[in-house]
DNA sequence: TGTACATCAGTGAACGCGCGTTCACTGATGTAC
DNA sequence: TGTACATCAGTGAACGCGCGTTCACTGATGTAC
């Protein structure tokens, strides 16, 4: 695990750590977990990083990284095929994304230092914040297209539905689940979009 | 600050926790911080308390519970006024709990064990878990009443209301904005209540 | 090829710190006479 | 009322622990001749 590999150690120790986050969460890692983890020992992280939080900082990136990867582009193009089948497909990449990564950064809200870090990144991926700002975008451009109701709003819609994934996935939290297994309810998407393009109140 | 209050020094350690929390979070307390704060020697809370736990898993209860109490209950009556004005005070309230509350129950994520002790206690206030439910049962009265859709879903709009709340609140949190101000951007109850009931979809 | 030496990434014991918790002690209060 | 004693809530120095971090050392590797 040590020798033998193309990459780098720097580039072992990052990789070993965006690993130990993907399966335990953020909170709570140690320098001796992370070296035990990485087959090396202690103190040789403070020859490749200026301290934990820095590597800690750069294993967020990589992990969020790899789970964007994961997931592909968006396939939310205003004009094309119905704005129910764009909201459905921004919304199952949207939930899978803050299965995935929520349950990380809330575990590092006691560590305040770690996320500044990791935002003051430079190139940093938006992560879940920029998802909100990309449905409103994306719903705007279809309003000027006519394919959504020309008096409607388009922030809350975008607020509610990012809204959704997080009420998703936090009750997992509070109750110590972990990062484990999160279940999507059956249909749950498509009441999500139902609801927002057709609404609940009587038919007028 | 010590005699001749009516309260107990348990009553006391409580109170003073409660309001450390409700000024700085819960994330981070210590048990010098305090009893700093209550004016006692740390080995006081050993008194009454079994431990450090015990004693925020009661102070987040008393929190929650003045919090609540400072919100009066909840006005929302299945036939009574319109479905708008309901859910429009129904949401105000469950936005000003999400501002109090969310960013000191995210501080305790790190601390699985001080939230399981909270969540154990005999007549917990469900704080914003319960919320979602009732709206829920809420609207699935008002469909009984014919005042909402009959063919409407009514899980979808609980959630994605109550995420609204999640998602105006968490990010502040990333950013370590703390407890401090949390602005609510004007209208935004009201665009939220407008697009669950008229959906952003075509007229049909 | 063989030998002596320089280099330097990696090691892990040790340090200082802050934490939750303990416990021998203090001193104010209540009681007996 | 005054005095001697018992009680016990509160004190805070001290303990053990785990943490992030340091640094003298190791030993594998490369180089000179």
């Amino acid at each position: 695990m040590l020798s033998g590999t193309g990459t780098s150690l720097r580039d072992h120790l990052i990789e070993s750590t965006a690993q130990v986050i993907a399966r335990r969460g953020a909170g709570g890692l140690t320098v001796r977990g992370i070296a035990k983890e990485a087959g090396v020992a202690a103190g040789v992280l403070y020859n490749h990083f200026a301290d934990r939080e820095e590597l800690l900082a750069l294993a967020l990136r990589s992990y969020v990284r790899s789970v964007m990867a994961s997931l592909g582009d968006s396939p939310a193009r205003p004009g094309e095929r119905t704005v129910e089948e764009n909201l459905t497909g921004f919304m199952t990449q949207a939930i899978a994304l803050h299965v995935a990564i929520l349950p990380v950064f809330a575990g590092l809200l006691g560590e305040p230092k770690v996320l500044a870090r990791f935002f003051d990144q430079p190139g940093t991926p938006a992560g879940g914040l920029g998802l909100r700002d990309r449905l409103a975008d994306y719903l705007r451009a279809e309003r000027r297209l006519g394919r959504i109701a020309a008096e409607a709003d388009t922030d809350s819609p975008a607020t509610m539905l990012i809204g959704a994934c997080h009420e998703l996935v936090l009750p997992h939290l509070y109750t110590g689940a972990g990062p484990g297994r999160i279940t999507v309810p059956d249909g749950f998407v498509d009441d999500l979009v139902a609801t927002v393009l057709r609404g609940i109140g009587p038919r007028t």
